[in-house]
DNA sequence: TATTGTTATACTCTATAACTATA
DNA sequence: TATAGTTATAGAGTATAACAATA
């Protein structure tokens, strides 16, 4: 066989998953230490610049359930770094605000992960900055996106509705072409 | 307060995730038949193009553990998309070969996905080619990237040492700065 | 009635450990 | 003894459903 039309290298999205738990492992020095590990970083990013109203909205940003939040947020609340207000114009939501000690836990692992970020993307020399201002402009755009209007589905053949079973111990039907 | 220093959009790992889960959410229609979904999708993509010469080094490529592995290439070999191949020169290998089904289902399926990426990166224009070219750069040199030598590690001041507890009922220690 | 957040529970996904077979 | 793959099981992570409080 000659050279492959297309390997896995070519998969944009196996090169975001390799790239994503790259940062990832990369990360984890930095903030392992604080419940929720990226993530519970990431509320706590959100509670010191007062990036979401509510949790629900938190919620959807950081693409988990709101239940998955509430435990998220517990952690970091008895840690002391974060704590919920009551919003007094509607009080079913809570305001998540970073305490004073909170405060400051973020402000050094920002710094902290300002240079494993720039080791990260050392492979890319002076490129670095084009690639963050790209996928920052990426992520911010994401929303448009709507797969339901994607034309690839009608692209793709009609094929026999075989739902994905993910059970394990199940005989699925073999996959027509 | 002011214009905060460095909003939740300005995280590397948060955009990352952002794009990665749109990746998903995106692409779900066109693989979400396959066993596995997106990974099933990578390991035929490997199976195609004899990528991984045996399981081991396919659950690295894929950053998953070999246990996982073997479950998934069993839901893909009873659809009749792979098919485990001893290797003759040591019998404990297994080489993960696509079958004549499986290859004609990722051609189709990977022609799919070229329209769905390319929706995906519309809002870039004409960067699009430079956002793939600098991910697969990234992606093809992660494993250059060592944590442990990091030096964002000592950069970050001491703190007393308190583990991540993620077990829900715990009352973990508070952070000090 | 609808929405926000919480809690309990069930489910899915993943990893650990032990095993077989090959080397 | 060490490694590749499998299996059973335990564990972590996530989502569903029911609930209380508020709108």
């Amino acid at each position: 066989m000659s050279t492959p039309p297309a390997a896995i290298d070519a998969d944009l999205g196996w090169a975001l998953g390799a790239v994503y738990r790259s940062y990832l492992k990369a990360v984890e020095a930095v903030v392992s230490d604080l419940p929720g590990g990226p993530r519970g970083y990431q509320v706590l990013t959100s509670a010191v610049h007062d990036g979401a109203g509510n949790q629900a909205d938190l919620a959807v940003q950081l693409g988990i359930d709101r239940t998955v939040l509430t435990y998220l947020i517990d952690d970091l609340e008895e840690c002391g770094l974060v704590e919920r207000q009551a919003d007094p114009r509607d009080r079913r939501r809570r305001r998540i605000a970073a305490t004073h000690n909170g405060t400051t836990v973020w402000t050094q692992r920002c710094a902290a992960l300002e240079h494993v970020e720039r080791h990260l993307l050392g492979s890319l020399g002076a490129d670095a900055d084009t690639f963050r201002l790209l996928l920052r402009h990426l992520a911010a755009h994401t929303d448009e996106f709507d797969p339901s209007t994607s034309e690839a589905v009608e692209h793709l053949e009609r094929l026999d509705e075989t739902p994905n079973s993910r059970a394990r111990r199940r005989k699925p039907d073999p996959l027509s072409p």
